[in-house]
DNA sequence: CTGAAAGCGCTTACAG
DNA sequence: CTGAAAGCGCTTACAG
């Protein structure tokens, strides 16, 4: 006669303990607004009283939403390693969470994204994808005219009507760039990362809308570049070196090619800033150790994972959500 | 007419398709060797043909298990933004996926584990769970013990039967102090991690180990407790440094009190190796950074993540597993 | 080795 | 606003 004991209870307790139907207790819980007060009361308090909490695969099998939506990671090369996209992860993870859907973290090789990725995405298993580190397109797209809602995670290519947050990488080019300017710099330079991915163009051209507007016309030789990696900057700085006029201030795309341009600087035995100064971008804890510590760019990486969420969330809704660009800041530090 | 259109196929479906019965789809799709290899054979190219791909939730409700396995981080002061984490999840799910499991992202705040993570992780929504930088084992015990399938990342602070899996912290501690023995250093000190955890305290008994072996005792204000953060690690650099007879070696318990204690030489206008030799632990990008670069201790972390996730699954398929421990490496650069 | 059948625990038209 | 009932797509004793 143990009732009420060990094994979970299912709607059929919590209906004859509140003396209604499974239905109506379906109805609560989801927030159906049509139940009489005071009967959505007594559920909840059986609810409540009995412990229970719903078999999400039932739900799932009756209603098609599995209340899951996967984030997707191309990780070819480790990028997942970069702090970057954990930090994303979480504030994706903490947003879906608060509103009861659950996360699946998908790490892949971008080969393998076409097939056991795709089908598995498409074939209903989870209620939506959000996609970092894009490398290609299609596949994202053809899955969000399959109906899968998608949001992005950094600007796509070409504008394809996918939904996506990025932050503001032209503009943060832009300041790092005056901060160079205001610096007293006359011989810029930039380090750019790889060009093929947008954030890499887009910082490039917050350069050179930063150069125009100084009248400043960078030389050719001025504009190397680089992969994101710390060897790039190095050797792309020992390049800059070599010429017959070096610049005297160089924007680097990221934090880790600044640090590689520091090093190379040391090793020609000359000094940042004084000889030259160097700006950064992503913030990183580079930023901090690297000796000067760099001045660099910070971009806000929680938001961009709170921001994806929040945009699959209204997606989820039906509500019509258009791209968000996230500002970026400029913190100052010795490197310039 | 048009059948074998769009809909997903079901059981009934690839049934009819391979003249059979559901109930031996069921068995094929899940490894039955009792069916007859010809119709197994049937089965699967139906299965092939028609893009059938199972319904999880279907799957997960008539089973009772769902294919999901949690990682469950605290994430209080942006630990998961520490891209260790990351590494060991991307370690997890590459594995998980391979088996046909899928990874859950639970990142929270550990005072909320208690409640609803707890709740969730006991009501069957997954099938186990890898919990990730463990600050009290008495939730995790009590899953365990209610029959959830549990792995630990990093040691626990006591052996209570717990299932982990860590690198072998106190070794990679003596390989770090015995290198600065061999560089010929005569006054080692030492500035541990957070020696609440198992990791800070373990490296520190590896420098125990490998000092009572030298038999150099190292004097009391030589062994600092840091917390693991840049800050602390310059700090008390500096009041070593202070030290009427400072130390010409010294371990670091992490990279980043490395780099913290080698800004700190560099403010004293002290040279690294020349007059201090420092080792750090982790190898981790900063220690490649880091001017000079940073001999360090080099721990396999996608292979924490992937141990744990093996662990985990031998555990579904009930056989017994005991803790393992992976062995550490000493990256020998400039610093010492 | 195989099939018929019950059942997993929800959701959702449908009828009232 | 509410309930009876069908159904979601699998799995798994059970009987053969």
């Amino acid at each position: 006669m143990a009732a009420e004991s060990k094994a979970k209870p299912t709607y059929s307790e919590i209906a004859a303990a509140a003396g209604v139907s499974e239905a109506t207790v379906s109805r609560v819980l989801n927030g159906d607004e049509r139940v009489h007060p005071d009967r959505a009361k007594r559920v909840r308090k059986a609810v409540e009283k009995m412990g229970y909490s719903r078999n999400r695969a039932a739900a799932a099998l009756a209603s098609g939403k599995t209340g899951l939506i996967a984030i997707v990671i191309e990780d070819d090369l480790g990028v997942f390693e970069d702090p970057f996209w954990a930090t994303v992860s979480s504030g994706v993870s903490k947003v879906l969470m608060a509103n009861e859907l659950q996360t699946l973290l998908m790490v892949t090789q971008a080969n393998k994204v076409d097939g056991a990725i795709a089908r598995y995405l498409d074939s209903g298993e989870v209620d939506g994808a959000i996609f970092f580190q894009l490398h290609r397109d299609t596949l994202v797209k053809n899955l969000s005219k399959h109906g899968l809602p998608v949001v992005v995670v950094g600007a796509p290519h070409k504008d394809s009507g996918l939904v996506y947050v990025d932050v503001d990488q032209r503009g943060g080019g832009h300041i790092a760039t005056n901060q160079l300017f205001e610096a007293g710099c006359e011989r810029l330079a930039m380090i750019t990362g790889d060009v093929g991915t947008t954030a890499g163009r887009r910082r490039l051209d917050g350069f050179l809308d930063a150069c125009s507007e100084a009248e400043y016309r960078a030389p050719k030789q001025y504009i190397l570049n680089g992969d994101f990696s710390f060897e790039s900057g190095k050797a792309l700085m020992s390049k800059l070196l070599a010429l017959k006029i070096p610049p005297d201030g160089v924007f680097c795309a990221n934090d880790l090619m600044a640090a590689g341009a520091i090093a190379a600087l040391e090793e020609a035995g000359l000094s940042c800033p004084d000889d030259v100064r160097i700006v950064g971008f992503d913030d990183s804890v580079i930023a901090q150790t690297v000796r000067p510590p760099l001045t660099s760019v910070r971009q806000d990486i929680t938001g961009l994972g709170e921001t994806a969420a929040s945009l699959m969330i209204k997606l989820l809704q039906g509500i019509k959500v258009t791209p968000v660009v996230l500002p970026t800041e400029l913190v100052i530090r010795a490197s310039c």
